[in-house]
DNA sequence: ACCTGAACACCGTTCAAGT
DNA sequence: ACCTGAACACCGTTCAAGT
């Protein structure tokens, strides 16, 4: 949105944020296939080969995208004290910075795998239980498997509503009628999930219990 | 491994299976990124589009590559009873049947996020829910969950087998000395996740609890 | 500091035609 | 039933050179 435009040079210059969001406003517009630095390259009006100045290669501008994604979650609202409502909340924030974008959650997923970064995500979440006096390998542990979870859950979301407006008519597992009759809006199936790795936390040994 | 060879034609001929073992074989060797079609229309000795007469596109393939690897997980050991240990066995036997093949969790999770195929993975976690006597809806969730930490666990492990064979030095989130002396086993890690679902689970309401 | 121009070594997929 | 041959429309990346 924002192009850098340095004085009386021949070409319109970019900056390295200004790729960033173009890879952005692209990924969100096309989708993660449709993300090509040759097409990036043409939306800003510059070769292909220009993009290698900014970043060394696709990979590492696919996580300074994961990373703006991650950043744009809302900030947690002051002054909390339990661990348990303070993570359900962190966990909904990534969600929701998740669905703003198409394709997000499988960026930020294979960034994260890829250990590029994005830790952010995972720091949210870990701080959250350390408002419970948790074991640091617990807390670790927990944040890793609720960021999984989370991750999994959003992508495979994100992959149904472009199947969705596809008009695609995939059946997914299980014939059971019940599931096609549940409809499953998503939310609550995250909700869920997010909450029994919480309550499986709750019965791991705090060293303070909070009940004032 | 095993080629179909067709009497007194003029090539060999390849079964539809032999497609699939075959690019079975190319991903542990070489990896997903390099699991080309035309790599693997090379090791048949074949032009790539030969293979478009078995699958109708890439996808397919790799659906069916994903298929075999959840196929080959082991069978549950005869004579359960509680869902807990049930449950449990079933993860650790999808998760070995994962480490099997490199890159096989990315293959199985995309596929899946696709609704492609590999309905298996999910119906073993929902049979072994089912003995445990919960609403069909917590079992499809919880199974839900189940799958989404799993493939995230160890295709994150995965990645990391990979990068560590590559020497790469890559520092991943949180500076803290703790994950770093940790080592976390992977195994470990996993069972813990696994763990806190199924501690989740329990205390949903069952109909029948068992405790004869 | 940021980009061009040209090239290299690849991709997945289609389709008429062969055996 | 299974494959060839040839083409189409792309990719990511490198590198010398320009401004």
């Amino acid at each position: 949105m924002s192009e850098t435009e340095t004085t009386g040079s021949k070409y319109t210059r970019h900056s390295r944020d200004d790729v960033v969001g173009a890879a952005l406003a692209l990924l969100d517009g096309l989708g993660l296939p449709d993300l090509t630095m040759r097409r990036l390259a043409a939306t800003l009006d510059v070769q292909p080969s220009a993009l290698y100045w900014h970043f060394p290669n696709k990979q590492a501008l696919l996580a300074a995208v994961a990373d703006q994604i991650v950043a744009r979650a809302r900030p947690l609202p002051a002054g909390v004290s339990d661990w348990m409502p303070t993570a359900r909340t962190e966990a909904d924030a990534l969600r929701d910075a998740l669905l703003a974008f198409r394709d997000s959650a499988e960026v930020v997923s294979s960034t994260i795998a890829l250990g590029l970064g994005s830790g952010e995500a995972f720091a949210r979440l870990a701080g959250a239980l350390a408002i419970g006096d948790f074991e640091p390998e617990t807390a670790r542990r927990g944040a890793s498997a609720l960021l999984h979870f989370i991750l999994g859950h959003v992508s495979h979301e994100q992959q149904r509503m472009q199947a969705d407006s596809l008009g695609v008519v995939t059946r997914t597992h299980s014939s059971n009628p019940t599931d096609a009759a549940a409809g499953a809006s998503g939310r609550e199936e995250f909700d869920f999930g997010v909450m029994l790795l919480l309550a499986g936390l709750e019965r791991q040994p705090h060293s303070a219990r909070s009940l004032s």
